[in-house]
Formats: structure tokens, sequence, C-alpha cells
DNA sequence: ATTTGTGCAAAAGCTTTGCACGCTA
DNA sequence: TAGCGTGCAAAGCTTTTGCACAAAT
């Protein structure tokens, strides 16, 4: 689906369509949310010679394109998904890691009321709540 | 403030109170948000000596203690800032990194309505938003 | 043919770890 | 004085950079 797209935004910049960095595009959209590390394991699966500084080059590539979004999970390596289409805010469990996600038009209002009161625009794409999900939360505090 | 919860809470585990841990804690009051590395550079104005590794260690030590909490904002490292009392959400600048701040109960509705119907208990005190802030966003898209 | 893209290797950051000495309690 | 805390040095990771070769147009 984005192949395609991929490459025309790639041709209107005069840039070079490489079976890396469809792969690397494929990966990020069939793993959903992915740190560089696992979309190069992801990639290696298919194609076992690409290096790790080809995803980093080309996730910032395909960031710079539009394709894919990264967002800040917990400690360490940013994740990266699929920009557009599916967006969504993450819910990242601290106690066990796992990341649910939520309509990001749940945003919507307090996006609107900050814009109109602070002037800030938020991504609502590009979200992340740290919390604890149904499964580690039940009679915890703090 | 803080200084004699400090004092209270290192003893109340057996762990003792340093010059580096009181310096460490101040830093991070007075600078509201820091990088391990900007608190270092401030506590290194009144303690030349201090060490980035004695830092690392504080910081973990005050988080664990409760008087502290971090962030994510932008890439690279985490942003410390003291826990409880002020609590806010950071709306981070993706172009200029200024980084504003919000009532964190403007999150309440959506935080009361998230974990009643997804179980997922949002940590309000603990959240950043990315976006454009008044000086950037006017007049752009994207 | 050009010129971009990739792999490899090395550098650069940031963070953690091991160890011996110093300091708190 | 007993044991925690710190500084120092080195190791570990993740990410970036330089360069020559490979590949796309």
């Amino acid at each position: 689906m984005s192949e395609s797209s991929l490459a025309e935004l790639l041709r209107a910049r005069g840039l070079r369509l490489t079976a890396q960095r469809q792969l690397i595009l494929q990966a990020v959209l069939d793993l959903g949310h992915a740190t560089p590390e696992q979309v190069h394991t992801a990639v290696r699966e298919v194609a076992a010679g690409v290096n790790i500084t080809t995803i980093y080059r080309t996730l910032e590539l395909l960031e710079r394109l539009g394709l894919v979004t990264h967002t800040h999970l917990s400690h360490g390596s940013p994740t990266y998904h699929a920009a557009g289409e599916d967006q969504h805010v993450h819910l990242v469990c601290r106690e066990c890691g796992a990341i649910d996600e939520m309509e990001p038009e749940l945003l919507r209002p307090l996006a609107d009321r900050l814009a109109r009161e602070q002037g800030f625009r938020v991504d609502i794409g590009h979200v992340s709540f740290f919390g604890l999900c149904g499964r580690c939360g039940n009679g915890e505090q703090e």
C-alpha cells in the first residue's frame, strides 16, 4: 500500500528506491511499534545482510518523508510506527511494559483547549501515556 | 524543604546522607527540568569534584525514594524533576525545544475515562506532549 | 555514467559496572 | 570501625560518521 507512495516520494526528491528501504518500511508497518533494533531483526529475517546503520538512516529518511513517526516509550530507544492512517496514542505500562493504544480523538477536546489557551498545538499522533495497565494496576497504589 | 525529608527517607532505609545527595536533590529542585548532564553541571558549580557517575546513581536513588521523577522529552537523555508538589505536564516544542507546562488536572477527565473504559491508570504527573509552541506554530502546517 | 545508498569499521555519546578508598553513622 | 558512597577507569550500548564500493536511474 504505502509501497507505491514510497516510490513516488523518493522519486519526487530525486532519491532512489532500494530493497532496503522497502523492507524497512514494510517492517515498520508490520511490527506496529518497533525500535531500530527490532526493525533490524525483522528485516534481517528477510535480507540477512542489512546493516543496522542502514536502519537508522532509513528510519530517519522515512520520517522526513512523512511515512513513519517515532515516540519515546520507556527508557532507551525510540519506537517507530507508521504515520498517518492508524494514528494512535500509546499507553505504556510502567510495570510490565505492555503497550495499549487509545483513540487519538479522545485527546481532541484537550488539544483544542491547549491550542486556544496556550497556543500549543499538540501532535496527537505522537503521544504516550505512562501508567499501569489493567493487569498490573489492580490493587496497587502509587 | 525536601532536605529534611531526604534525611528521613535515607535514615529509614539505613542509607546515608551525603553532601552529594543533598546537592543533587537541590539541583533538581532548582533546575525544574534537567538531564543528568545538566544536573552534573549545576552541582559542579558548587562542588567541582562530583562525578557524573554519582549523578546517575543518586538520581536513581532519589527516584526510588520518591523525591524525583523522570520523563522522556525529545531524543536522548531523560529529564528529571521534583516529584509530588509541582506536578505538571510537559509541552515539548518539536521545533525549538522549548518546554511549556500545563495543569495536570486538565487530564483528569481523560484519565478517568481511560481508567473506566480500558483499565489503564495514567500517571498524570508523567506526561509529555509533543507539538508546536505558540512561537513556532504560527502559520505552519504539518 | 552519475551520484545516491550501503556495508563496514571506527568514533562518539550516554549509562553502567567494578573496585579501592573515604566518609557517614 | 563497619559498611555504605564516591571517584576513577573501563566496559557496554546505542547512534552517528567517514569512506570506498555497489547499486539505481
